[in-house]
DNA sequence: TTCAGGATGTACT
DNA sequence: GTACATCCTGAAC
């Protein structure tokens, strides 16, 4: 597999966002390897989204990386327990990203297993397998990825993603989830899945 | 299967 | 002090 170039990363979000689906996302750490195959993303465009930490042009400590060149990691803290992935997107200098929502396991299933439960896979409930990585709090954890992530750059060798040939099924496009004090931004179709 | 409530800490007002 | 791009648990259905 080829790992996709920053120039993947330097287009439209939106375009950016479809794209995404059925690309595999590596993790390497430890000497191990965990693959995952995305299912579900969301655009997060500063200039024109009320629910983007950089709406507006805003700059701070925490948004400087949104700013990044395209193909850059954007992780940070929610709700004073989880993080959130995303891929930033379009030219350095805009302020725009791809939030990673869910994901399927593919390679290293059971360290997944392991750092989201501590426990194998063997081990989980039906519930547990069911909603494994059907989340961003979920997929962070599952890949072991915090804050300390926060900027690394997606064409390097420890997080990147490659190419996975083109999904199969339908994609559907709808509202993004948990951005209810977004005001108009709400209603914008702005998530995809498979 | 769905729902309400709580956990938890950082960023920003 | 308030809000937050979430997840888990337990109870009701």
């Amino acid at each position: 597999m080829k790992t996709l170039p920053r120039a993947f990363y330097d287009r439209d979000t939106l375009e950016v966002a479809r794209d995404l689906l059925g690309k595999y996302l590596v993790r390497r750490i430890d000497g191990a390897e965990l693959v995952v195959r995305i299912t579900e993303t969301e655009a997060y465009i500063g200039a024109v989204d009320r629910a983007c930490h950089a709406y507006g042009g805003r700059r701070t400590a925490r948004t400087e990386t949104l700013y990044a060149k395209p193909g850059t990691a954007y992780v940070y803290l929610i709700y004073g327990m989880y993080h959130c992935l995303n891929f930033v997107t379009e030219p350095e200098g805009t302020a725009a990203a791809v939030l990673l929502r869910g994901v399927e396991a593919v390679e290293g299933t059971d360290l997944l297993a392991r750092n989201r439960f501590g426990q194998s896979w063997e081990q989980l409930t039906a519930y547990q397998r069911k909603n494994f990585l059907n989340g961003p709090g979920k997929v962070c954890k599952a890949l072991s990825l915090t804050r300390a992530h926060n900027g690394l750059d997606l064409t390097g060798g420890e997080l990147f993603l490659c190419d996975g040939g083109t999904p199969q099924g339908e994609i559907h496009v709808g509202k993004r989830i948990g951005i209810d004090y977004a005001g108009e931004a709400v209603d914008f179709p702005w998530r995809f899945w498979l």
